[in-house]
DNA sequence: GCAAAAGTGTTCGGAATACACCCATGA
DNA sequence: TCATGGGTGTATTCCGAACACTTTTGC
């Protein structure tokens, strides 16, 4: 029962909706390549006088050279003795989002890999988990909070933006409906201004953008709402 | 930039609905006596081979004697660097539920204080802000898990469940649609037995009980439901 | 029988999905 | 003018809240 020297780490699981190859975007993750020649997601210690976000930015940006993410939040803390062989180390996760039309030039060893098909064992540690968990995180914020405004670009068609909820989600969403679900809530406006016709022909669409560039809780009670 | 030599600790807000006076059982927190006069949450720093959760029952129960803790899950961590003046402390954060019809023989300077009126001043540190937060969280979670097994008693009949409910959310909450929510989920099931009818006479009430001992998500998706 | 509490049925409104149909553009 | 995609309108369905009414007990 002694006190122990506890290392503290900081680990984020950063997503960006990015085009693939030709036709629907996919959910990509920030990994970086280890001395182990397995891939990790990035972050490291924290020093003095820096909170854990400090150190999840600060390594994000040492690491991989990114800086412009739109929200960092905080998933768990892993603590089981044995997750880093070498250490005692306890590690807070986190949940970061850039948005898709920022362009990210990362440093070294550091690159984006598609979330569905980034296999388990090419994985560190208890990284696997901690993806897993924060893409649930993402879905579940997805429907009762206004967290896509992370993931999209500042300006968007409809379209763009169902394609954007598709790819985090997992699951294709009818922009209509989608539209009409963010309107309500306030959570999208027009911008008024309009988009160009892609390359196949069709109206232009109009441009939405979010209302807001923080966290919000839209629908904070699905059932048990309390009395007016 | 040098390494740090952080103290790890584990708080828990515990939480307990427990009858008051007359009418109306009301959210209590367990809170302990400090040497400084004021409040505190129980809690304190992790030893070695232990997780965090494991450092939060050890505390709960030698600090304050209680050991029947239904539920315990994360909230978040605290990094702040001078949240304790005297020494860098990181505090995971903790909710924990005791069921009603336990009785806790509480240590020494533990004791039960209703949520409502716990005056922030009393509070040491940010433990007003914990505690705050893992009401949030008690509260968003009764609407869509089945949280409020780690609250009730093992058998109940609607309208004590609904008093229950009421008590952790705030607002009254009517036992006719409560039971209509949770049957239609799953969440409760009729035992078949039947309780006895109350002082002020009526009818007696069938007695129900959750159907799972462990949290369960009843109703993920609110808005942007997958398709069929 | 009367009061009190539990349980049942009904109505209402809101919200989300699905889908048909109309609109605007480029070639 | 036709294909292509965006936008609008409508029907359906489901779910939760409110509330009236019925049932079952104790006194």
């Amino acid at each position: 029962m002694t006190r122990v020297d506890v290392r503290v780490e900081a680990l984020t699981a950063v997503f960006q909706v990015r085009e693939t190859t030709p036709d629907r975007p996919e959910l990509h993750v920030l990994l970086r390549r280890t001395d182990s020649g397995r891939y990790g997601l990035p972050g490291g210690p924290i020093v003095e006088n820096e909170t854990l976000e400090a150190a999840a930015g600060r390594w994000l940006s040492s690491q991989a050279g990114v800086t412009r993410v739109a929200h960092l939040e905080q998933l768990r803390v892993f603590s089981e003795p044995d997750r880093v062989p070498e250490q005692r180390t306890v590690a807070a996760t986190f949940l970061g989002l850039v948005r898709s039309d920022i362009p990210t030039a990362l440093l070294g060893d550091a690159h984006w890999r598609s979330v569905d098909d980034t296999p388990s064992e090419s994985l560190i540690h208890d990284h696997r988990e901690i993806i897993d968990r924060a893409r649930a995180r993402l879905a579940g914020k997805l429907s009762y909070t206004n967290i896509a405004f992370a993931l999209a670009p500042s300006q968007f068609a409809m379209s763009e933006l169902a394609e954007v909820y598709g790819a985090a989600l997992g699951y294709p969403v009818d922009s209509t409906n989608l539209l009409r679900v963010l309107s309500r809530r306030g959570v999208v406006v027009a911008t008024g201004t309009v988009g160009r016709t892609g390359r196949a022909g069709g109206r232009p669409p109009a441009l939405y953008a979010f209302a807001d560039t923080g966290l919000r809780v839209t629908d904070e009670f699905a059932a048990l709402r309390p009395p007016l």
